[in-house]
DNA sequence: TATATTGTTGCAACTAAGATGCAAAAGTAA
DNA sequence: TTACTTTTGCATCTTAGTTGCAACAATATA
């Protein structure tokens, strides 16, 4: 499917009016296989200002466009979410994230089982985030 | 040992002199059992300027004294080191962080063993870092 | 296809986080 | 006590992120 019409229907799915910035935001995300930043996107993107970059990154997170890829760096990536995501529940608890050392590009790992970690002494677990460092497909 | 002695041993072993700032950063870390942000050091020690706050987390951190505790959050904590960390090498590589969904609050999770997570297809994996999320001992 | 309605954008203005240069002050060793 | 070196605190700057608001654009519907 054209990239352009891809776009649109995500947008209607998710209850999001159709504009030139969340048009071109969400272009970005499904022409990179990498997790993106706030100046990632801000660098792509020349024409569009950046509160409204904040604010449809908000939006994008709230109705299951996107999540956000902890990476364990202080600068919060995003990158797209399964379709099965909702306003109402995302769907991907259970992938896990690659950060390179080299190209420092950060992934979505789906299709690796995430263990049972066993729970500490005293502490009631309710989730995992697992975050793997090293090399990825290109630097390897 | 009393808490002051105990700071003046960790600065001496790093070879950090021992200054009025430096001490009571430190003495907050022994006396909590979580990982601290800037922002929590802040608050209670109000006697010492932001900027150096900075960089006594910095250089801790460089010598080996504290490390930066991943737990998936956009603000950065720190935490104290085992003993055998140093300016060349830091050794707890295998110990997770739990950060509790009620009080906010991270902890290192020593003894609990890292599982070996199975290497997505073409990634070289080199490290694992994994943050639990839930009920703490104290909010459980 | 024009109009009404509602959501979105872009700007200004603000707050918070963090870095750097530098002179004064403090720690250490001789 | 002095000489040397590190550290501190201040001023200043940069970057990240938030909020209010008027103008504008997207959709629905008549
Ligand atoms: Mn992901
Ligand atoms: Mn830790
Ligand atoms: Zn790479
Ligand atoms: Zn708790």
């Amino acid at each position: 499917m054209a990239i352009q019409l891809e776009c649109e229907k995500i947008l209607k799915e998710r209850g999001l009016r159709i504009t030139k910035p969340r048009m071109s935001i969400l272009e970005q995300f499904l022409s990179h296989p990498n997790a993106l930043s706030h100046n990632d996107i801000e660098e792509k993107i020349l024409d569009i200002d950046r509160i409204t970059l904040y604010r449809t990154l908000k939006s994008f997170e709230e109705k299951g466009v996107i999540h956000k890829a902890i990476d364990g760096t202080d600068k919060p990536k995003y990158a797209l979410c399964e379709s099965s995501c909702s306003e109402h529940a995302h769907h991907h608890d259970s992938h896990l994230h690659f950060r390179c050392d080299d190209c420092n590009h950060t992934f979505c790992i789906e299709g690796v089982a995430i263990p049972a970690i066993p729970a500490p002494e005293g502490y009631h677990v309710k989730g995992t985030d697992i975050v793997l460092n090293g090399l990825c497909k290109n630097c390897s």
